[in-house]
DNA sequence: CACCCCCGCGCG
DNA sequence: AAAGCGCGCGGGGGTG
């Protein structure tokens, strides 16, 4: 479908993508139309940008199956495959919630948008990116992988339209115990003011502001304090009645500043009855990391302190069914590298544990250490240490995350399992290689250089299994998404509400929980199914039950 | 005033 | 001051 100007085009496409028919209606029709289709024949949606459609459909109530989301897709692709022609698109493109009002023109511009077939650029996009994919060396994991993505698309819009369950009370009461009454806007609260005042006292600095860190650090500095930075990690090391504090104050400050109360009335909506909680609606970007993990634009919502995670509240009747994968990434590089060994060390709810077993490390934490460090390149230090025995006990694990590194060293691009494809390195890299290569360069042009290339490949090297464990993630939403589905109507239907990278949390009428908890894990394992083929490598979870974030453990 | 960069810290 | 990846955000401090 295209959409212009407040109207929208709609082709019905056959099998082989020829177009059976078309309808023109106004943006205000659409909706009832998918409803029509859906109910009918359940199509696979092709628009430009679910951001432009998504949110419309759901506030009519209206939810669909399956998209394909053309310009998540066209990135994926731009990348994978950059010698082939992309000419640039003309598309409006919607950032989430700022659905941009009617204008007057938009009146004028409906008929230019009716001779100007809008419909057939959208589709001759389509066809363009069918057959790339088409020509591609895997077409099959292409097609998943451009699946998953605009399946995630719909979910961040879904979880943005219904929220995540919030109680702004509960909220307040965590920030009033740690900070005090909540203040005058602009002023500190006064447990924090407080603070402040002690610290200005122990360091002998009347007018200092402890959210400075050029007027903190040189204040420190004048007390006698031998430190170079305000860090939490470098105060940690000093010995000084300041430091404890300190760093309390920091923990305070940053509870305000990142998760206070103008954030709470920012992004927390009152609940509109009082048989539901309030709700807050995080603005996720799907593709918005490199790697193809979600990002966020607002609100933060993937960096959700633990500190106030007990305000995430199921409804009255509700609850929350929490999961996260256990070591998902060291898994996915056992199943993309066919590592017997390591699927072996994983089979079991705890892979490090598996390490210790296997005799590689002498502690979980240990095998822990070493096992992060493969994955992101650690040289010196512990991690770097237990490198040569990994390597010997995992050579197909370790020789995967090895070539990617090399390869990034050497400036070129990773492909991960379903095909995401890495950016080269920037112009800057280029030169700097360049320069270091030419005859009679410095030492220092040639250390630069040597550094740049390590810190690319230790970037190639992550790019493969975190990217990796990424799809595998949005195949487990898209798996789970279409399950709980088929277990109610909207209204009382178990839905996603947050998503962090490797945990996911539903929120389900409560006697539904038990067997949304095995949804959630049937579909991680449906999932590593349609990836990697039979299964070798487990991905087990940890699920909790619970009614508040804070009580599931992990 | 708007804009940008740096610092520091939250998450995986 | 993180050793070792990927992010977003807010405050300070500087610039135009």
């Amino acid at each position: 479908m295209a959409v212009q100007g407040g109207r929208v085009e709609v082709l019905d496409l056959t099998e082989d993508r020829r177009v059976r028919s078309r309808s023109q209606l106004p943006l205000a029709g659409l909706a009832r139309l998918v409803a029509e289709r859906e109910a009918a024949e359940a199509p696979r949606w092709v628009w430009t940008d679910t951001n432009q459609v998504a949110p419309l459909l759901l506030a009519a109530g209206v939810r669909i199956g399956r998209c394909l989301d053309l310009r998540l897709c066209r990135t994926i692709l731009q990348h994978a495959f950059p010698d082939q022609s992309w000419p640039e698109p003309h598309w409006p493109t919607a950032a989430i919630g700022q659905q941009p009002e009617p204008t007057l023109l938009d009146g004028l511009l409906d008929e230019d948008a009716a001779v100007d077939g809008s419909g057939e650029q959208v589709l001759a996009e389509h066809l363009r990116q069918q057959e790339a994919v088409a020509a591609a060396p895997s077409p099959g994991r292409f097609r998943l992988l451009l699946a998953a993505e605009s399946a995630g698309a719909l979910i961040a819009a879904e979880i943005y339209h219904d929220g995540l369950p919030w109680d702004r009370r509960v909220h307040d009461q965590i920030l009033t115990a740690e900070l005090g009454q909540r203040p005058a806007p602009g002023a500190r609260p006064q447990r924090l003011a407080a603070l402040a005042e002690v610290i200005r006292g122990l360091l002998e600095a009347p007018g200092l502001n402890p959210d400075s860190p050029v007027e903190l650090l040189r204040a420190l500095r004048r007390a006698g304090l031998d430190v170079t930075t305000t860090s939490k990690w470098a105060l940690r090391e000093v010995d000084h009645p300041v430091v404890q504090p300190l760093l309390e104050y920091k923990r305070m400050a940053r509870l305000l500043a990142a998760n206070g109360w103008a954030w709470m009335d920012a992004w927390v909506v009152p609940a509109a009855d009082p048989g539901r909680k309030d709700r807050f609606h995080p603005e996720y970007v799907p593709g918005g990391v490199i790697t193809g993990r979600w990002a966020t634009s607002g609100g933060g919502a993937l960096q959700l302190p633990k500190q106030i995670r007990a305000a995430v509240q199921a409804d009255p009747g509700w609850r929350l069914v929490v999961a996260d994968a256990a070591q998902i990434e060291p898994r996915a590089l056992a199943a993309m590298s066919g590592d017997r060994g390591l699927a072996e060390a994983g089979r079991g709810s705890d892979l490090y544990q598996g390490l210790v077993d296997a005799g590689v490390a002498g502690s979980r934490n240990e095998a822990k250490v070493a096992m992060l460090g493969a994955l992101y390149g650690a040289t010196t230090g512990a991690a770097g240490l237990l490198m040569p025995r990994l390597m010997r006990t995992y050579p197909q694990a370790t020789r995967v995350v090895e070539e990617a590194a090399r390869t990034g060293e050497r400036g070129g691009v990773v492909r991960t399992w379903l095909g995401r494809t890495s950016t080269l390195p920037p112009a800057s890299w280029q030169e700097a290689q360049a320069a270091a290569s030419q005859p009679g360069a410095s030492a220092a042009v040639e250390a630069r250089a040597r550094q740049s290339a390590r810190d690319w490949g230790r970037f190639t090297r992550n790019f493969v299994v975190q990217g990796t464990a990424a799809e595998l993630a949005l195949c487990w939403l898209a798996e789970l998404r279409r399950r709980l589905a088929l277990l109610a109507e909207v209204d009382q239907r178990p839905h996603l509400v947050y998503f962090l990278h490797d945990e996911v949390i539903v929120h389900s009428p409560g006697p539904l929980a038990e067997q949304v908890a095995d949804e959630v894990c049937a579909s991680l394992t449906e999932a590593a199914r349609l990836l990697f083929g039979q299964p070798r490598v487990e991905f087990p979870l940890q699920t909790a039950i619970v009614s508040s974030y804070a009580d599931a453990e992990h």
